[in-house]
DNA sequence: CTGAAAGCGCTTACAG
DNA sequence: CTGAAAGCGCTTACAG
């Protein structure tokens, strides 16, 4: 007879009462819980029509509390949430991260934490244990919550390379410099000589490293570094729009520009357009990411293609290798130039 | 001397460390971590203080076993993901509730279940009580995942009137209707006849609701209905393009449209501009929501603005009422028509 | 105001 | 293969 029980809090059934029903000790239940091992076919068929019957489902405070894990894992996001929600990489990484920790049956918790305020609070709730390690994706360099998370010994992986906590902590990112380098001397090939470039923020790896990549290809194409020529932005399609403003009243000459994300290269053809400069007819443009954004564009973007479907499985790949006792590590992906409409 | 333990997973102390420390017993810990009362001040500095000294956290694990709560709350969204970061009016939604929960010093927890997959771990996950309430956020209605919440008891609000659920569960939405007929009498004020409408999706009431408003106010004013004028999209842009594609095919002397959503109305204003219609000079449009689309959208949308942070405040304090043990309840706020440059 | 004790629901050596 | 028992870290009546 089915122990249905229609809504309401009744007490659910806990492992003592399916034990009972199934004519076996509690042990035995939790054997069965744990995969079978070490249990007659007997006694985990009777179990298993016993948890059918009595609707049983584990208490995972009680797991928790004796095993020390919590079987979940946190997508932290310390951005302001626009970002979150305006940046299409937000999306991909979170989609593929999911998808990667669903093979496991793990799932996937997004805590959003934009403010001073809302980061104290999600770091005590993670350092009680509430999850058992966690996906870090913040473009900004020196954020403390992946400092005090290390410290309390919480395992991290953060996508991007961090800047200044050492290698202590665990990332996966793209190759950046290797990126720009490939669109940097995509542009020269075109014959491109007044090439600009919209960064990201320069507290940033990913803004500090593909600035790099440009000043190295330009330098060895025999190209005179102008400062000029560079602008930076914070990843927001209205940077890219102010940044391009900026760098066509300092250098009206440009003939290309590489941007450093592909939001941001929406908002400098937005300029270049009110400008009245065609592209790729009199400028170039070159962006950085191959997000959804790229496609969306008019033009749509030549692009430096991030992997971000390997980035995020191998995110969730280290983060469960170092849950389950492995030392840090770092993973550093390639990428790929795509040539589209803008070059 | 402070303890600190520099990184690593040594093991936390735990309230029988703090209660040594202090010198007093565990029960005395347990009241000055759960309010104070009962205690001494005496005790309560002791305590404090080796707390401090300790570095203790309380196992939320331990706490959670013996209380029945968890003391988190879940955002649960059973959309596509690309819905989610699509539509403005989830990121509003969201920010609502995550900042009306840090009022009372809880964490919001995302949960993003858009597959049949993803929405069985998730309600796993839920039924096993690591989340004390839910705040179920999902257009489509027979939503599946809204009845088995409700059955196994959890305590739930949903975002907009579900169908089908009956008055058991909880929700808080705007007046979908009233909202309409404004809209709809501020289009016919202006001496629009022929008046379009792109719903939502028909299986929703938002899609219904709003519908039903446009033929209520169409025949107060004695003004035929014809059911060429009337077409549905899903909410997103895509398929505001493509419905006023449609409309123009059927009805080429439509004069205004209702758009359900902002967003599907800048897909609208798309399709309007390619066909050479100037707005608001020869087709009034009108949106609903007043999400951040309506300001992004050229012109600039007069629309009906739902107080989503009046909606997100009145979720979190019905599941928190209901927590406590209160009766469901739904609540209904009133829209209001915000006029800008596109009618 | 405070301590000793029971118990939340589960897992895991330990004997058999 | 299986049961009895200890114990995870905490809260909460219950006496005092």
């Amino acid at each position: 007879m089915t122990m249905s029980q229609s809504g309401g809090r009744r007490k659910p059934p806990t492992i003592h009462d399916v034990a009972r029903e199934a004519g076996v000790s509690r042990g035995t239940v939790s054997r069965v819980l744990n995969g079978g091992h070490y249990v007659s076919p007997t006694a985990q068929e009777a179990v298993n029509a016993a948890i059918r019957r009595t609707g049983y489902v584990v208490n995972r405070h009680a797991r928790s509390l004796i095993t020390g894990r919590s079987d979940s894992i946190g997508f932290l996001l310390t951005e302001p949430q626009e970002k979150f929600f305006e940046d299409p990489n937000f999306n991909v990484l979170l989609r593929g991260c999911t998808q990667a920790l669903a093979a496991h049956d793990i799932p996937l918790l997004l805590m959003l934490a934009g403010t001073e305020d809302e980061r104290r609070r999600i770091t005590r709730y993670i350092t009680a244990g509430h999850v058992d390690g966690v996906l870090l994706v913040s473009s900004h360099s020196g954020d403390p919550v992946a400092e005090q998370l290390r410290e309390a010994g919480v395992p991290l992986v953060m996508c991007g390379k961090p800047i200044g906590v050492g290698s202590k902590v665990s990332y996966v990112a793209a190759d950046d410099r290797d990126g720009a380098r490939d669109m940097v001397r995509h542009l020269v090939s075109l014959g491109r000589r007044r090439i600009g470039v919209v960064t990201g923020p320069l507290d940033t790896p990913g803004g500090v490293e593909r600035l790099a990549g440009y000043r190295e290809v330009l330098a060895e194409s025999g190209i005179d570094f102008d400062e000029r020529l560079v602008v930076s932005g914070d990843y927001s399609r209205a940077s890219g729009e102010a940044g391009a403003e900026r760098l066509l009243g300092q250098c009206p000459d440009v003939d290309a520009v590489f941007v450093a994300s592909d939001l941001m290269a929406q908002g400098v053809l937005t300029s270049l357009e009110r400008a009245g400069r065609r592209v790729p007819e009199d400028v170039s443009v070159g962006g950085f990411d191959d997000s959804s954004a790229a496609l969306a564009a008019r033009p749509q973007l030549t692009t430096i293609r991030q992997p971000y479907d390997r980035i995020s499985a191998e995110m969730v790949r280290v983060l469960l290798a170092q849950i389950g006792g492995e030392d840090p590590a770092a993973v550093i992906l390639p990428t790929e130039l795509v040539k589209r409409q803008s070059t």
